[in-house]
DNA sequence: ATTCGCATTCAAAGCGCTTTGAATGATTTA
DNA sequence: TAAATCATTCAAAGCGCTTTGAATGCGAAT
């Protein structure tokens, strides 16, 4: 059932009864009622690629997945990511298009959405520290907004992005302040800007009690469980190795704990854990104590305000730049604990 | 730039260049050549809407989450599912627009989402045992393929479904061979189909062997860490506890080898456990030797084959429905060994 | 020279909607 | 009574593309 076979089951014009049903004043009340009925009746939409050529506009905003050929890995914090952002869409009527990029034609591909015009606006995730998409999209002139922020991009533009550096320096605190000196960092990629501001924060918080960062007490990677098993391990491993641990993601701290379980060691006695926790609804870090000493910031829902602030930019396209700093709490969990005497370890004569 | 600025430019008539680019041989080859490197030279792209509204095609699939107010839960497999799908989508240069549905409206929202037309089909997830989608589906007749089953439907339909009842029967018997007789199974939600059958497979393979399955044993949920971590501690709080576990996914089983942990066990000695793994790219079980024993597949290749098989149907609707089920594969690693002898219980006098 | 077939190209209709500008009839107002 | 106002409704244009059916020009066949 189109409009057209509806106005003329109702012996009425298009512009009559489309005008009904998108809430037009110039429509007798009658009448409203009576074609509002008939669409209810007859289970009928609006052809959504009509409207949107008649409009201009699509109801839809992409969300990019980068699809690397080299890297296989899908992010984790995705699903909830999305989970919360589809909450903003579904209420406002929006469609999310998922649109999977290939690394190779990052540009070709963005202005490929751009012109194909299917999304009316595009959020970005996981800014690089430098990263050519934000000038490019200022430049194609399609709204987004940046889950994350880009440090070395100098122009304006709508960020979402959770406090990263204080995190990290708060929990570096917390593991100083315990009596911890060997303080090691599994972090995300170096090029993404979230672990390059992560690293500063623990970088910071070593420097400001003299403690100088041993380069062997960083492994940066994809953030999976092997990484945080195998880049632990190995630090375990070492001659001075590490008594506490921050985990960039909660999923590296499975590896990182697995680790602890194969060297025999005990966590939140003999090693201590701090995560990043981005309260995955699958791997809640919950209970009355939690599992992870964590600070924590949900991903869900900086999902809804990057939606909600991509939806508003797009409502009005004019209004500046808007920035949403999100602040991650500390919550003390099991995983930590004071740093053991040091005249037990092994590398003490 | 669109198609009659770019007839204007080049003095050719919008037929032509629309012919030429999309490959109609009556295009002198001078022609085409001059038209391709025109567009490519504006950046010219056909306008998704428009090009849908003129061929009928929308040239985008939709895939469904279901979003349940009482559920907060995000399915952990959905992201790596959607990653293999949207390879296929990318080379077919279709897009994926991910629609979230409210449990309430279920069926409004799928008939929404035919009449608006602004997908060529559906990809249906996480059936359950007697699922309405699928006479629903069928009724409206867009085009759709079930990740999974659904036991309760009679009519035809396309999917693509691990043999589930035969991964956890086979698992069981593993288990059993190792000399196990209180194996517990931490499954899905009750509803589920795949978690129907994974109890059907574990229950044959108990009966099999004359051991009668307890129902203690037996937990069904959302598979979060969460969940797997209550029921393996209640488990093992009992009186006469499993000696090994089959958990439905890798992210419970963290739950039941944190309770494990706990309960001062050992893990692959004290207790065995026997998970269904779905390859979940950032939850590898690698290593030369795995660290969970696995029934394992990809649900990334699922994700691939259900979006193959929608682009087929979509391209050849009259074609009957054609069904592919994947054999999972039992890996043995470091998590399982033979059933601790039963004298050392603390159940026995 | 005329016809035919062939290779190219084009004008125009149509996809289903919104929206502009005009028309209609009823109701006031002068 | 005529003019002006108002509330409703409508016909038609336009969004950017594909596709039908017709037109054009040219060398080959008659």
């Amino acid at each position: 059932m189109n409009l057209k076979e509806l106005s003329q089951v109702l012996g009425l014009s298009q512009t009559t009864v489309s005008r009904a049903l998108n809430g037009y004043p110039e429509v007798a009340d009658a009448t409203r009622r009576k074609v509002q009925k008939a669409a209810l009746a007859y289970n009928y939409r609006p052809n959504a690629r009509a409207k949107g050529l008649a409009t201009g506009r699509a109801m839809a905003v992409a969300h990019v997945i980068p699809v690397s050929s080299s890297h296989e890995m899908v992010n984790p914090i995705f699903s909830d990511f999305v989970a919360g952002a589809s909450e903003i869409y579904l209420r406002h009527e929006y469609d999310m298009v998922i649109s999977a990029v290939p690394d190779e034609g990052e540009e070709r591909a963005y202005r490929e959405l751009a012109a194909k015009g299917s999304v009316d606006g595009i959020i970005v995730n996981r800014p690089r520290v430098s990263d050519p998409r934000i000038g490019l999209l200022r430049e194609i002139g399609l709204p987004f907004v940046v889950h994350g922020r880009s440090s070395e991009a100098n122009a304006e533009y709508n960020w979402v992005d959770v406090n990263n550096r204080r995190a990290f320096q708060c929990a570096t605190d917390f593991l100083l302040d315990l009596g911890h000196r060997r303080i090691a960092l599994v972090n995300g990629m170096e090029e993404m800007d979230f672990a390059s501001r992560r690293r500063v924060g623990y970088e910071n918080a070593l420097a400001a009690r003299g403690v100088t960062a041993d380069p062997a007490l960083i492994s940066s990677d994809e953030m999976t469980e092997a990484h945080g098993h195998s880049a632990a391990s190995a630090m375990l491993a070492d001659s001075e190795p590490p008594t506490g641990f921050l985990s960039s993601s909660i999923i590296t701290a499975l590896g990182i704990r697995r680790a602890i379980d194969e060297a025999g060691l005990m966590i939140g006695s003999d090693v201590s854990v701090v995560i990043f926790d981005d309260e995955l609804s699958y791997l809640r870090n919950g209970g009355r104590v939690p599992t992870f000493t964590a600070t924590r910031s949900s991903v869900r829902q900086a999902g809804r305000l990057c939606a909600e602030r991509l939806l508003s930019i797009i409502a009005d396209p004019a209004q500046p730049a808007r920035h949403q700093m999100l602040e991650a709490e500390l919550t003390v969990g099991k995983s930590t604990g004071p740093a053991p005497v040091s005249a037990c370890r092994p590398s003490c004569p």
